[in-house]
DNA sequence: TTATTAATTAGATATTTATCTAAATATTAA
DNA sequence: TTAATATTTAGATAAATATCTAATTAATAA
């Protein structure tokens, strides 16, 4: 829950996150929508992945990035608790 | 929306909301919660207020922390986005 | 094989954050 | 009015975080 949390907090991450929702996308796509050297971004998707938000799979030399939702259920359901 | 990120981000605020789920509490029954001094507890009630998850009433000597699930709804929203 | 491209890792740094103790403010009780 | 209680504010500090550049790894192309 910790790390859930942990990554929703930034801004950058979220925004990766709702580039994901359209398409899944390189590493090196994500990092063109920012104006931000590509290693933050690597570190942002890195910690992205551990908080298993999104899921990453390399592709020849590229590693092509996809948004998990699952995780989700959890902070949903934690937010529906507080909410009645 | 990044100051309630921000604000959920932190367990000891999270317990807090919890805490104020069932009954509202003041400042200081807070604390009681926790192994920690009253001026963090201060600090984290002031984010939280900040957020809008919690209201603040002085009824005397004491401040009666509440509870306000209004702005969850704007994070709902955000991850059911997200989901589909 | 060598050069190029994609991505990550390593290391450094400035900023933010969580925590503490001490001091200040405000209210109630003696 | 003075003392006690509840809470916050101020100031300091250690730890976490976001960012950068340089170096490394891995894969493709010449």
């Amino acid at each position: 829950m910790q790390q859930l949390f942990k990554a929703l907090n930034d801004p950058t991450r979220r925004k990766i996150l709702e580039m994901l929702k359209e398409n899944e996308l390189t590493a090196g796509e994500i990092a063109d929508g920012f104006n931000m050297s590509k290693p933050s971004i690597s570190h942002h998707l890195d910690l992205l992945k551990r908080a298993e938000l999104v899921e990453a799979e390399k592709k020849g030399q590229f590693v092509v990035y996809s948004l998990n939702t699952t995780i989700l259920e959890d902070m949903l359901t934690w937010i529906l608790t507080l909410k009645h």
